[in-house]
DNA sequence: GCGTTCAGAATTGTGCACAATTGCGTGCAC
DNA sequence: GTGCACGCAATTGTGCACAATTCTGAACGC
């Protein structure tokens, strides 16, 4: 079975970077969820994370409260929280805001970016396309994730960027969740075309090719097929 | 001055409605910070607010954190919670993102309208309307965010709803804080035009409106004059 | 007169014990 | 064998006391 209190993934006794702050608790587990550290479904108890990640119980409440609002752990009053994971609806909603909100993150960028937002964008891509022919996959697609956050800082509207920040993660959560048809090949050179109008300022071609690009991930994915998702989950849906 | 653990406008001692959960105490808090019965600057004691709720203080800080991630709260480690009194900068933040955003759930709204939704939307401004004639402008103008918040609704995206609803309850806020020069006059009229648009379909002229009409909100406000605030402010920029 | 230092007050964060609620498994009746 | 009720285990929520930190105000030195 499962020794309680030990969750894999989150701490493992030693490997234990500095958490103090309410913060420092919900970047890890936002990072563990994000990269499948922890699954879909897995119950987050308090405290098993105060015993893993060594802080108050208020702390952790805190964290998870966060990670509630974000949509990437659900929590059921009574009962506790667990690592979200999102329906076939849910996912839709997720693509449909996405493209609503990069697409004016797209404009701005495509207006106001100077040489220096070009060149970090460029940058991102480089790297991301080096971690791919290294066949480091799980990065590279966090780098292409990345990409989008990045436009999104660069259009100057911290509000959106940190939408921009959640649908992205989200969007992660969901992508692992479905069988899906992604091969990374076209991102790239999206996101490629996407800096050249950008750069141009040909700012309706690249809205347009934004709204796309995300309309084809979308479409990449088999909505009607979910994976099963991790045992705990019933605990979720259970009455 | 002023008796500890009495909050004024949150609580005058018998009339309490039930406020049993984290979320009671968060819909008070929000709703007492939108319509002006806690002002910007206002610190809310953790204690104060369990006393004047009667609820747990884990309740209490539950709330508090979630109003702080909606920014119409800010929280400073240690030293507590206090109302949030946006500047100009992230006055003009909210405003673009609502561009950007309401442009998407009026494109939605356009183009899958039916005549039920068509219809919410009328008696929404009907109301106002007769609310104006009345001479009761706060519920009108109360009214006059909720048309939007509607629109979003039947968007049928839920998350574009849900940060219209916290980009129009922030919206108050900030219009409460600096001069400005709104006449309500224009605005019942645009929403009109608005619903005439998506009722026959227009997407791109009832969308053009929106963005418009969201610019001369923000344009009837004078960024440069904020009006001051109340004294615990200096609590939040202190040092 | 003005800035600085220091002590006291206020408030948040922590830990522990306990109450309350919920879920689960066993056992019983049919 | 199936369905239901009851009791136990697990976990969240509460209350209290205490520790830690920060703010306030006053006394002091320059």
């Amino acid at each position: 079975m499962k020794q309680p209190g030990k969750l894999v993934g989150v701490m493992n006794d030693r490997n234990r970077p500095r958490v103090e702050t309410a913060e420092d608790a919900y970047e890890h587990l936002f990072s563990a969820i994000v990269d499948q550290r922890l699954l879909p479904g897995t119950k987050l108890t308090e405290l098993a994370l105060v015993e893993a990640l060594g802080i108050g119980r208020r702390a952790i409440a805190t964290a998870l409260q966060r990670l509630t609002w974000e949509k990437l752990v659900i929590f059921l009053p009574k009962r506790g929280a667990f690592v979200a994971a999102p329906d076939a609806d849910e996912a839709r909603a997720v693509f449909a805001a996405r493209i609503a909100i990069e697409a004016g993150t797209t404009e701005a960028v495509a207006r106001v970016a100077d040489q220096k937002a070009i060149a970090r964008l460029q940058e991102n891509i480089e790297q991301e396309h080096k971690l791919r022919e290294q066949g480091h996959m799980r990065e590279a697609i966090h780098l292409s994730g990345g990409f989008h956050v990045l436009m999104a800082e660069l259009s100057g509207n911290p509000i959106l960027a940190e939408q921009v920040r959640l649908l992205v993660a989200r969007t992660s959560l969901i992508v692992n969740l479905f069988d899906n048809q992604i091969g990374l090949a076209g991102w790239h050179d999206h996101h490629d075309e996407l800096i050249n109008h950008c750069a141009r300022g040909e700012v309706d071609e690249a809205v347009t090719l934004m709204r796309a690009h995300i309309a084809e991930l979308q479409e990449a994915l088999i909505l009607d097929r979910r994976r099963p998702v991790a045992f705990d989950m019933v605990g979720v849906f259970g009455r």
